[in-house]
Parts: C-alpha cells; structure tokens; sequence
DNA sequence: CGATCGTTTGAGTTTGATCAAATGTGGTGG
DNA sequence: CCACCACATTTGATCAAACTCAAACGATCG
C-alpha cells in the first residue's frame, strides 16, 4: 500500500522532509482504488462529498464550464494530486474533473483525512502548502491567458506541463508524453482549436517544439523557455525547507 | 486591539463558529499597524520574509509583472484578508502586493502565527479555507479572462467586488467605493484602458451600471448578473458549516 | 466499412489592441 | 486665486490576433 502513495509523499517533501510515522500514516491511509477511462468524470461539480480523490496513475483535469457550453480548463492533476483536496474544506465542488487519459485513483474518506490530520499537523501544513502551490499556478495561468500570445501561451504551457512531469519521473530529458489533443489544449488556453493547430505547426516549424500523436518533445529548451518568458519559480519546485531558515515546526513534533 | 481583527474573525466564520478562546487569541496577536499610502508595495516579490500582513482598512491588490513591463492584477485584498499568508508557507512571493487606496495593515510575525496555529488547529484549518476560498476566486477569474467578453467580464468584475464589500459592510444595497481607475480595471481583466473605457461608456447606456469617480452603482442588479453570467458560488459566502454536517473537529477542541 | 473523432486548410469576420491626441480634474505652489 | 502639472478619461482611426464557419482529410475502432 505505502507505494500507492509514493508521488504523493515525494511531492509533500518538496515542502518539509517527512518523519518516519508521517510516511507510515499516509502509507496506511485507506483508500479505495478505482479505475476511470479517458474522459470519465470522477467528480462532477456541486455533486454530494463521497470522498477525496488521489490521482495514482493517468491525468486529469479541472474544468469548469460555462452557459454556453465553452469549458476552460483551470488545472491539471498529474500522480501525487489530491485533485479534489478543496472539497475536504470547502464542502462543495465550484468546478469538475475528468480524466484525460486512463486514470487510477484512490478515494479516501474524509473522517480518515481528519484523523490523519490531527494525529500529524505537520501533514496538514503540507497539504496546505500543496494547495498554496497550486493556487501559484492558477495565478500563473491566469497571466498565461491574460496576456501572452498564441505562441506563448503553448510555449508557456509546454514548459510547466514538461517540468512537472518530470518531478513525478514521467518525463524524459527533453520529451513526455501529453495526453491532450488540441481542442484540449484549446480549453486550456482560451484559444481555439483552430487556433491552436496553426499555433502547433508554426512552433514545429520555429524548430523549438513539437506537439504530436500526444508526444511533446523540446528541441529547444533555451528558446522555448525564453518564447515563453518562462520562469519555473511560481511552481516551487526548489522551495527552500523551512528547516533552512528557522523550522516553523520541530521536525519531529 | 480586538476589534482590529473584527474583520478577519467575520472571514473566518463563514467557515465555522470561532470559539471563544479562539476569538481572544486571534485579538491577542501582536502586530505592528502600518499606514500605506495609495500605490504604495506592500510586499514586493521575491523580498525577504519580514512578516504577513493583514489588511485591516483600504484596498490592495497583488499583481504580476510581465518582462515588457505590462502587469496582471491577480487578487483584490479587502479588510480581512491577510494578503501575503501564502509567504508563510511558501517562503517567498511570486508577486507583488500593491495598495489602491490608503491601507492600513498589521505585521504579524511568522512565529507568532506559528504559536497560534500550534494552539489551535482549527484556526489553522479556517486559514488554509480562506486560502482555498481565494484559490476559488483565481480560478474564476480565469474563466472571467479567458472566455468572457470585454463587457461581460467588467459586469463580473463589478458583481464580484460588490458582494465581498457588502459581506464586509464596505457597500451599500446597490452601490459601493472602488477605488480603482479604468487602467487598474484594464491591468484586472487583461484589457487595454481604452477598450475598459468604451465598455464602461456602453454599460452607463445600458443602463445596467454606473462606474465614475471611482464609484460603482448598480441600477439593475439582476440584468447585470445575468450579462455576466455571474454565479456567486465560488466566493463561499454562504458556506455550509461543516458543523452542519459531522464536526470534521470537535467545536471545542 | 461506415462512423467518430482529431487534425488540417481556406476564407471572411470580429473583438479588442495600438497609436495619437484632445479633454477633464485634482493637487501644488507661487 | 490662478498657473501649471500629472494623471485619468474620452474620442478617433487604423491594425492585427484570433475567432467563426465550412469543409476536407486522416486515423482509429467497433
């Protein structure tokens, strides 16, 4: 079971290293796994709380959609996500998730995440920190869309999309897979789809990237981060530990 | 000193009754008020940690800088909310924190946030709520930025503001102070200032809204909503108590 | 072997940007 | 009290990025 977790816990000590018990706790959290295909939902906005959602393998995405049917995607939840953290304290969805590709994830009752919570504060700083993490990448997109061209914005994407799958070892030096196809990225990017396919073959002739058969490769990592103004600092991946300046929280509380 | 959190323990409630003994430690932080004049950074991104800062009068917002000098605004601080929590865990910024009006803030050292939170878990919890509340927020914005016309995302925009006043008594039935100018509404909704100002002019004739002198009046509210396709769900205003379902944590722990 | 979905291409349109300048307004200092 | 300055708002004219509509082409699948 504790290997279910693992991205899990690796993406938590990104914040602080976790004690020995803090690991064991999440290893024994319980969880039923369920499997989704592409495009299933697992959550549906406003829907009753079953539970929260571990992603555990696959992608998916956050979306929410408006009276005319238009979507725009607001996130994307890769193995490691608690995808529907936000419900635990929110108590209802203000979006929905669906699977882009295949996806297993694990449910775990709410009453265990309050258990696990008040046995480890430490924990519960870390998802919280987590969520903060997220919400920096809202902000980021929020800019991505607001003020950066067709170009940038793919550019822009490519770059966060390729960085963060490679902190969960689902991406190579220079390519990953995406399961994502333009429309896709299109509601992503408040683009359309038209749009973007244009977009796509203008970068594959820029020679800096290629988009295709859902196979992202970066010929160029210098030029694209530098097309896209890139700047990985707003996804925490090097945060410095607390314990490197005063430690908030003994490490062993 | 107690009622210079008023506004803040307001906040916190909509997630769940505040115990007394909560209340009182939340009155009993130390802080240091400081006075900012309009324009003036509160937090400058990438700063040195010196503290968190809780807006206790005045209007603030937090935006983003782009190399060509142009800017997102990505959150509005209104009374209550403590602008730059996210440092706390985060350990830097990733923006900037500018005031709009004249602003009054209290510094709040880390530490001694650090002893609250220890004190009181739930108090922990209620912020990392808020914090999820204006994750909330982010994610309709981007929505707003990204699918919404130019006339639609001002009368969200305007739907928005008025309603967080109004929840802390800074509007009145159908008109509030927004202190704001048609550039910072332009840098807001990733507009340039001279459409914000064609549409302004287009919504004075609809007879929907009235934004002068910094002055919003809202002459049909429901007309107005309607246009923006506004849905006030994702503020949380009206937040189930999680005591109304099980207490995730007993009132009086 | 249709059917469905995703991608590609073309043509025409639109929203909102940019550039430029005029007009209003509020504050400061002489 | 007025001259002046800075800044915000308004107006006009032009332009471009991205959209829409429409259709063809290509894979993949039951």
């Amino acid at each position: 079971m504790q290997f279910l977790v693992a991205p899990l816990i690796r993406k938590l000590e990104r914040f602080a290293p976790l004690a020995d018990k803090e690991r064991r706790a999440l290893g024994a959290l319980r969880c039923t796994v369920r499997p989704f295909a592409a495009h299933e939902d697992l959550v549906r906005e406003g829907r009753p709380v079953e539970g929260i959602n571990l992603v555990l393998g696959g992608f998916a995405c956050r979306y929410k959609l408006l009276p005319d049917g238009r979507r725009q995607i607001v996130g994307f939840c890769v193995p490691g996500d608690m995808c529907d953290l936000r419900v635990y304290l929110l108590r209802r969805m203000d979006h929905s998730i669906v699977a882009m590709s295949p996806v297993n994830a694990a449910l775990i009752e709410e009453g265990d995440l309050d258990a696990l919570f008040e046995a480890h504060p430490r924990l519960s700083r870390a998802f919280w920190w987590s969520s903060m993490v997220e919400e920096a990448i809202t902000r980021e997109w929020l800019v991505n869309v607001g003020h950066r061209t067709a170009f940038e914005r793919l550019a822009h994407l490519f770059c966060e999309l390729h960085l963060r799958l490679q902190t969960v070892g689902l991406a190579q030096e220079h390519e990953c897979d995406v399961p994502l196809t333009q429309t896709e990225l299109a509601d992503t990017l408040a683009l359309s789809a038209v749009h973007v396919n244009r977009t796509l073959m203008d970068m594959r002739r820029s020679g800096m990237v290629t988009f295709q058969n859902k196979h992202l490769t970066i010929h160029d990592h210098g030029s694209l981060r530098n097309a896209a103004g890139f700047n990985p600092a707003y996804l925490y991946l090097d945060a410095e530990r607390p314990s490197a300046a005063k430690p908030a929280v003994p490490i062993d509380a």
